[in-house]
DNA sequence: GCCAACGTTGGC
DNA sequence: GCCAACGTTGGC
């Protein structure tokens, strides 16, 4: 089994929309990365644990655990001209875009903020806490997802 | 295939 | 709201 780390914007889609949503699922949708697509595509499987990341708000922070329910299949929202991450050079047969679902696990017990993350030499090679760091999924490692746990009652 | 221009992300 | 970092696009 393996990590992940997922962003999002809380004003957009936040962890209380989740979840409010039948069975706390839903499809991750519009991720417009090739980085990120691969890992959906490829390397997310079902059972993976993930963090719940709320960014470009304040505090930046991870506030929950989800669980991979389906891996990667095409990302329908690229094909719907209707849809603010519409694609035209996707389509059904040759998508270029994918998602994974994942379902709701639980909140941690308190947000833990960017800032903090920053503070712990364990983390220091998480791709989270770098400069300039943009990718909205990322793998973490199990010490690191082990650690963050272990600071959580803190 | 290079790289300048442009658009987006996301912390601050 | 600013802007650094980064990814993508497209002319050449």
């Amino acid at each position: 089994m393996a990590y992940w780390l997922m962003k999002s914007e809380p004003d957009v889609f936040g962890i209380e929309h989740l979840k409010a949503l039948p069975n706390q699922t839903d499809h991750w949708d519009g991720v417009r990365n090739y980085q990120a697509r691969n890992m959906m595509r490829d390397d997310m499987k079902v059972g993976d644990q993930v963090f719940f990341y709320h960014s470009n708000c304040k505090p930046p922070a991870i506030v929950g655990i989800m669980e991979v329910t389906k891996e990667g299949y095409p990302d329908h929202t690229a094909f719907d001209p209707d849809e603010k991450y519409y694609d035209p050079k996707s389509n059904p047969d040759n998508p270029r875009w994918y998602m994974v679902d994942v379902k709701h696990v639980r909140d941690l017990k308190r947000e833990i903020p960017l800032d903090e993350l920053k503070s712990y030499p364990e983390l220091s090679n998480m791709r989270l806490v770098q400069k300039g760091n943009r990718l909205s999924i990322m793998p973490i490692e199990k010490n690191e997802w082990d650690f963050i746990l272990s600071i959580e009652d803190q």
